[in-house]
DNA sequence: GCAATTATGTACTGATCGGTACATAATATG
DNA sequence: CATATTATGTACCGATCAGTACATAATTGC
């Protein structure tokens, strides 16, 4: 019926998601984006809508791809080594560059608090999607007598996601990946998860 | 020999670290922060140069209050306590309104990483500080007797670091302040820093 | 009270921001 | 081939940004 998409929307929407995760939501400009997803301004606002809604559809997309890490885990392997396997496959077995852009939810948590609250919430409930898997997980291994039945599940959980959390600022900060491990072994064997 | 100046000059920087603390370094406007501190454009050139040159200040005075806090409990009570007690004085004993401000260091490095390398780095010495004056203080205590001598007091200190970082980040998510009681007691408890 | 000095208030600068208007280009259907 | 429809490229919009120029106000030393 008309003239076709001279862009691949998935890929111009990838770029977006990794120039809005190293430089945040309020320093990114429009312009900036645009030279990253190799489209024109009317391109954009006719895909897109607006700015802000980019950042949701990208922030979706981060969100739901690290849910997806630990979905897989916990299919592939014992539950006691899935918080492991989740802090290697985010800090340990990246890149230096891509470790120092930290996790996208944390970062617009802390950028956007008092600044955008649509944008800082939808990072918040995506952050507590994976501390609910992680509860989840932990709840059916109790169930299925791989874990210690002692231990509150959403407890563990909480503490495992506050690790997370402390590691995703680490990162953004000039750690070598030896520190980030320590802290990781360290933190996992206190919980009981040394695996 | 002079018109004196109107304002107190402590009290306006008093102003803008708040205004900084709650709203970032890129979304503070400068008509934003001449509101705050009640004081007009040119005497705001006059007396603190930049918005850059500002924010410097702000977070040097931020990291040294902070710094402070660590420094006095460790000479008022066993060194076990300390980390308890300064995640008391950061983010338990602390108004609704300011625990979900956070740290401003903290949001400084995840803000800032790739945009202000200059204001990134200074956030990431004050917290450096921070560790360091963690790491002297079990030291310390371990030459005096009070602290099992098997543990890394580095090692120790980047731990207790990295829960306090963790619970910053949720400290701007909504979270109640039970909920980060129950963080920092299973945390601190695992450190054998229950106290 | 006059002159030197410093603080303040106002108006302005050029740059950049996100978003829109509109003409043009390219395709599918009749 | 004509027309309807959608995509793209360019020029523009008002708002806002950080920073500056400069005239005016207030003080001290003489």
């Amino acid at each position: 019926m008309a003239r076709p998409r001279e862009f691949d929307r998935r890929k111009a929407l990838d770029s977006a998601m990794k120039l809005f995760w190293v430089r945040g939501y309020v320093s990114t400009s429009l312009p900036g984006l645009l030279a990253a997803m190799s489209i024109a301004r009317s391109s954009f606002y006719a895909s897109f809508g607006t700015k802000k809604l980019l950042f949701i559809e990208c922030l979706e997309l981060f969100g739901d791809r690290t849910l997806a890490i630990i979905e897989q885990d916990a299919q592939s392997m014992p539950t006691s080594a899935v918080p492991r396997a989740f802090f290697e496959a985010t800090v340990l077995h990246v890149s230096p560059r891509r470790v120092k852009q930290g996790c996208m939810m944390v970062n617009t948590v802390l950028e956007l608090a008092d600044v955008e609250p649509v944008l800082h919430q939808l990072a918040v409930e995506k952050l507590s999607a994976i501390e609910t898997a992680f509860a989840r997980i932990f709840m059916r291994a109790q169930r299925a007598g791989e874990l210690d039945t002692t231990v509150n599940p959403k407890e563990l959980a909480s503490l495992v996601m506050n690790i997370n959390l402390g590691l995703r600022v680490q990162s953004r900060k000039n750690h070598t990946r030896k520190e980030l491990k320590s802290i990781i072994d360290s933190s996992l064997s206190m919980l009981g998860l040394a695996a």
